[in-house]
DNA sequence: AAGTGGTCTAGACCACCAC
DNA sequence: TGGTGGTCTAGACCACTTG
């Protein structure tokens, strides 16, 4: 029986830590140094052991503030879903979300293809911040088809399903969902306040009428550590 | 504009080298000692570049052999699918399969409940090894309801799905799939030979007839790199 | 201003794999 | 047996956040 190396058996004793509810959901770790010193060794190995952690999703760090404790992982049911304010809250979450601004644009290829439209036409770009109880979860680009949408750059889009429904009689179906693991880098990596490298998940979505009519195009990043995915199938009646 | 850390910059460059065709999918990269140097920088910085790659699923190690660039990602329809060997082949890569054993247990509580059955009750557990083009990518343990399936341990296991059309005249759909990205950690880091802390996936899903029997409860660990998961909702006629 | 994490250096020894 | 990656040390300076 081999030896563990020392940071998984540092790993070993934080999660212990954690696990027994000294240290809560939530709450910050004590500082990288004094962690180090309290196990008797460098920063370099003791930093070996909370990036354990993190992959894990067990503690997750905020710029440069320290390291917390993770709470447990959202439901997320990118096939039925209706409304992350609705679902988020279900779960017993506070879900906020900010609108980081909406612009008109020329549809690039992949847009134009997910949205039934030729490339350079007319389409308005929405990205958001999500967040469940003040801790950010994912960012989103919805690329939305103005033919279906009229003077849809006056809205307000805190709750893109309500406005939807309530101002253009429209419900949609999610279709053709991706699922990838990767890597948050760039301006994802900067908007979600995660260092770059950090793993994370993108998926996308397309938005249709139950008439096929193609309304939007989601692309989110998620990080890696506070959602599951549950895909339920429908049953036929 | 702040300047980007060194590790990130070694990161682009070897990107660049990488989709320029300069090291093409599937070789090794240079000893991590000779890439420091050449980079003019010590191990640890030259690791952190590689890091950051291998979390963009751009490369990936090997036990100690080295660092190879990966290959494109398998597309994967936990959904739809019916036979690993198939749709593997589908995509113009080599399946191959490996079976490491099968084994008659007690069921847990999470088993039994996942088979409608009672904890304690008999289950067989089978555990295998895929590879695409000779590379691991994922490792997953069945477990079988023996209710359904008479000797079934006198069976060969290459093709699960094979065997239950032929042998047993059993079809499956697949019923309430949850995809989690978690820490390849323990002995699931080992049988995948990667390192404790390599990011993954943890798909599990529930094999069903048409009757609602059910027949399995699969537990996958995914490689983070290999795959792109697809979802694909059934029409209804 | 003090403390935090982020980055980086220049070495070292070990375990494992291929030759 | 030689070379690889895996692990670890004992420092250092910087950028950012918080009080």
């Amino acid at each position: 029986m081999a030896e563990q190396p020392l940071y998984l058996q540092l790993r070993d004793q934080l999660m212990q830590r954690i696990s027994s509810g000294d240290l809560p959901a939530g709450s910050r770790l004590p500082a990288e140094r004094v962690l180090a010193e309290s196990f008797n060794t460098t920063r370099v190995t003791l930093r070996q052991a909370l990036a354990q952690l993190e992959s894990e999703g067990t503690i997750y760090r905020s710029n440069r503030r320290g390291w917390f404790i993770s709470s447990s992982r959202l439901t997320y049911e990118p096939v039925n879903d209706v409304s992350f304010t609705h679902y988020v809250a279900e779960q017993g979450r506070v879900p906020r979300t900010e609108v980081l601004g909406i612009e008109k644009m020329q549809a690039s290829i992949s847009v134009a293809t997910a949205l039934a439209l030729r490339p350079g036409d007319d389409v308005f770009r929405l990205r958001r911040r999500r967040f469940a109880d003040e801790r950010l979860v994912f960012v989103e680009t919805i690329w939305l088809n103005p033919c279906f949408l009229p003077s849809i750059e006056q809205q307000r889009f805190e709750s893109l399903w309500k406005l939807l429904a309530d101002k253009y009689g429209i419900k949609l179906t999610r279709k053709q969902i991706t699922i990838t693991p990767t890597a948050l880098t760039g301006s994802v990596a900067a908007a979600l306040g995660v260092n770059s490298g950090c793993p994370g998940l993108y998926i996308t979505r397309i938005g249709e009428t139950a008439d096929g009519d193609r309304i939007e195009f989601d692309e989110e990043f998620w990080l890696h550590d506070v959602l599951t995915i549950s895909v339920s199938t429908q049953q036929n009646h």
